[in-house]
DNA sequence: CTTTTATTGTTCCATTTGGAACAATATGCG
DNA sequence: CGCATATTGTTCCAAATGGAACAATAAAAG
């Protein structure tokens, strides 16, 4: 093939905000997600973890496999890892037994930190040709839809 | 935590469109993908797979492999299996005998067909509260960054 | 209080995954 | 032409993945 347009499926595909999406999303975390990879030796669930402990308090391994949507058992290893690694605490929870409260360490912070200029340069970069106006609805769209998913399955 | 907000993190996070954008592809794909591989017995790389097939007349592995950002061993895989199914054909290509042409065959198509019916599901439930305006616009958008991106790693 | 039922975090295990090396073919360049 | 380099599809293998079962704890029901 090669010289046939690559792209067309865009328009054909049965499920085409979906199949954007998806795209965009592969776009923007796959090569992301490579260089994270190779440079810091972290698994998706890893980054995912420290991005959750960055935003929030304190968390369970539970509230984390919500926010992300990936099974309980993928975040325990991860939590085990960073803790061996030193960029997160975990104390139980003196109210509950069942579960300890996650949080992240300075470390674990600046880690986060470093890790996050590279999702934010490839972002930019598949964003680039829109305008700031277009970005801006666009932004606004998705969270929205966003919010709606969240709300879906709760 | 519990009754904190756990989607305070749409707008804390470092890189919000890369963020609203995954989140968004999974609470799509994630669903519809279990049911998918329930209902069918299917992993993504297959309908992937029966996706491209049925949206271009003859592709090589490795035209699906750039279309949708998997590495080649994951589709040369998939390839086997569908072969071996019957839902699609292959034919060594006469101009250059590394390459083979992939065509789906009409249960391929009716498998693919019956397997678009998850993801449109799932996509309108996820998209349902935006307006008809809206939708399109966050359509239309998504097409742009997309093309953008399609062309970023050419 | 006792007995079910649900939830949390973990381990087990089979499957999926993807990087790397490979053989076969093709292309570029002297 | 002859040799280096690239590309395609495949296999190998180590790692990641996720469903299922599990023990520990909590909540609900009787």
């Amino acid at each position: 093939m090669a010289n046939e347009d690559l792209t067309q499926i865009f328009d054909t595909i049965e499920y085409p905000e979906a199949y954007r999406i998806t795209y965009l999303a592969n776009a923007i975390v796959f090569p992301a997600y490579s260089a994270i990879k190779k440079d810091f030796g972290l698994v998706r669930a890893e980054y995912i973890l420290l991005a959750c402990l960055s935003h929030f308090d304190a968390l369970t391994a539970q509230d984390v496999a919500r926010i992300s949507r990936r099974p309980r058992n993928t975040i325990s290893r991860a939590v085990h890892r960073m803790l061996d690694d030193g960029y997160l605490d975990r104390a139980p929870d003196p109210d509950d037994g069942r579960q300890a409260r996650l949080r992240i360490t300075a470390s674990g912070r600046d880690l986060h930190f470093r890790i996050s200029e590279y999702l934010r340069r490839r972002q930019d970069e598949v964003l680039g040709t829109l305008s700031k106006e277009e970005r801006a609805t666009l932004s606004a769209l998705m969270k929205k839809a966003a919010l709606n998913a969240a709300q879906l399955d709760e």
